[in-house]
DNA sequence: TTCATACTTGGCAATATGCCCAAATCACCA
DNA sequence: TGGTGATTTGGGCATATTGCCAAGTATGAA
């Protein structure tokens, strides 16, 4: 594999990394309703303010949210809808692998 | 948030950090042109058989790809093509991003 | 059986992640 | 200017991931 096609994998690894985590999943998935400021979705995810914050730095810097402030709180919102779509995907995974899991037993 | 739907966000974190790997990410790629052989990834990848061998092991415990034994070699294949439409977002995550930087520069 | 090839597993060192706490910013209002 | 609420940043610690080497298992041929 050469540089450059690594470096590309490399790319598409990041963003994907930046929704590998339960908490920035819940928060894509709540992002897509509607847009929420820091201290929703602390309240919603139940962790310390300054983690969440965390999450979302990370989803903002791999341009998958964006962020405006309006007066003293930071608005975040989803900037990339079709991620959901992916979400059907990953069930159908969970679906056909506990399918299996079933067969196994029968 | 409750339990359960704490255990069903970790659920597609699991799937989600599977492919959240540039040589997985590159296996998976590969894997959904054609069945391959762990040999032959591991000339693709250009890292250790072991090191092939086990992301290969992750992908397939996490239900993204199945493995069949023919004679002594291992041939894997993917089981969700459905991932692949995700490519095309993640790919236009990339091309948003590069043209908001791009928008600073300018 | 012995040997070679294909693959997996165990183990370890390096690195990266995730979380909380504490401290620093920032916006607004008295 | 001082104070308060909202958010981000820095730091330290625990845990998880990654990759290589070495050793183990399995298959097929001689």
């Amino acid at each position: 594999m050469n540089k450059k096609k690594k470096a590309l994998f490399e790319a598409r690894a990041q963003i994907i990394k930046a929704i590998a985590h339960p908490t920035r999943l819940f928060i894509v998935d709540e992002l897509s309703r509607k847009e929420r400021c820091v201290a929703e979705l602390t309240d919603m995810v139940g962790a310390d303010m300054s983690t969440v914050s965390k999450h979302l730095a990370i989803l903002k810097s791999s341009g998958i949210v964006s962020a405006e402030k309006r007066g003293s709180q930071m608005y975040y919102r989803l900037r990339v809808p079709c991620i959901m779509n992916f979400f059907g995907c990953v069930e159908s995974v969970l679906k056909t692998t506990s399918r299996d899991q079933l067969e196994l037993l029968a």
